[in-house]
DNA sequence: GCCCTATATTTGGTCTGACCAATTTGGTCC
DNA sequence: GGACCAAATTGGTCAGACCAAATATAGGGC
């Protein structure tokens, strides 16, 4: 996770966990930092550090008196990646809610830039949508230039509320993701219906179009991933069963 | 601002506004803690305690060694707060951006609401909706109903991801506007428009629909805050003149 | 002069122990 | 039972100290 090896975000750490599942009820006290540094076996200044972080991603809402949970629903977003990190497999619920938001963010973005570019910029994005095209039968070396292109079309976009969220969105989730060595199974014809509707939209300038395209792809996307979690948790009981 | 009438944060709150007012470029080496609490004339402890603060808002990086500015593009959301109220006027252009964003993301809640919501759940939502019909010739007593009304959409459409962000941009934004005694100066016919609209979309279950009328609602919100904005500003501008 | 290395310094991370002010808590009195 | 007051608890802050990692500095080799 985010670990920085230091002891305060250690505590940190494992405090967020307990509390995302749920062992403290909302409005419940909390532990008082002397008890929580006598239980770390650490100084009340690494604790607390931690609750500092507790309290930022509002966990916490800590007073001279004492420190008190607060729900989960009131939270910052950063408590995402920790809240698909919490079990082996992530919640199929909250990784479709994840994909539906990324949806409408990115779908706006692309409608924004394709709308709002130069014309410098739209031969810019035209490249490097060849080179996905040229790269379209190798979904491993699509990646980094998916990221490319989206990178691109945010910039054009330059809506800082949504690189915001989706900076947020994708340290939370992307890399969560990635790291689970996850591969949505997305059919071949499907994506390449996407880049000739980008490639389309493009050269018209038509906003409104690469936007429903990316919200369409976005759809499969989601029943794809859907597909591959309950999948792989399924193969994960069968292996546990078979040890058992 | 979140000022807890704390030293660090009082600290945290200077640091912050004067990275993001740029007094420091991206990847500089930030003050030495020690150097800072002799600057604030505070103990280490206090320094290390806002530090963190920003470091959780993503400003910037701490190392052993020294820490270092981190770009605003990467901070988190909730510097757009602080962001909005660095000036004496908001920026027209975060203030529309804020809420394209918020356009976006309250039509995908409320299609998903109305889609998902029980009988029992669209029965309440109509009587809320009544409820706005009733004052909807009183800006001032619609306000909490409107909360209570997407407050309930928020809920049936259980979407936690949204939720979060929600949480966050109204923390940072909806209340800075609130601060300021911000009015936008809406048609009432337009409003009318929307809440026919609604009432339709909750008989016949189009969430479709209601979607569609929240983004042109969100539409002409930003066409009308701007002028407002633009107004404000104008007016505050003679002021000084006339001060001057 | 330039580059590389070994040393000295700075810096963040942690600890201990202490004090204050606000809040809780517990008991007392009505 | 409820209002009221004293004691214990708790968060916020301070001071001074130590360590390990990172940086800056000086020196030697070319």
């Amino acid at each position: 996770m985010s670990s920085n090896n230091t002891i305060s975000h250690e505590i940190a750490d494992i405090l967020r966990d307990e509390i995302l599942r749920q062992r403290y009820r909302s409005g419940d006290r909390f532990p008082s930092e002397r008890d929580l540094a006598a239980r770390f076996d650490a100084s009340r200044g690494a604790v607390r550090e931690a609750l500092s972080q507790l309290e930022q991603l509002g966990l916490i809402h800590t007073q001279p008196g004492g420190a008190r949970v607060q729900s989960v629903n009131s939270a910052s977003l950063a408590v995402l990646g920790p809240l698909l990190a919490l079990d082996d497999h992530p919640d199929p619920l909250l990784v479709d809610q994840f994909l539906q938001t990324f949806s409408v963010l990115t779908s706006m973005t692309v409608k924004n830039a394709v709308n709002a570019a130069s014309p410098e910029q739209l031969t810019q994005l035209k490249q490097l949508l060849v080179e996905l095209v040229n790269h379209s039968d190798d979904i491993e070396a699509m990646q980094p230039r998916w990221r490319e292109f989206l990178e691109a079309m945010s910039t054009i976009a330059d809506n800082l509320v949504v690189r915001l969220i989706s900076n947020d969105l994708k340290a939370q989730f992307v890399d969560q993701m990635m790291k689970r060595g996850f591969q949505p199974d997305l059919k071949k014809g499907s994506i390449d219906r996407l880049l000739a509707t980008l490639g389309v939209s493009l050269s018209k300038r038509d906003g409104e179009l690469a936007s429903k395209a990316m919200q369409n792809h976005f759809e499969e996307l989601r029943v794809a991933v859907g597909k591959a979690i309950r999948f792989k948790a399924q193969g994960h009981r069968s292996e546990q069963f078979s040890v058992a």
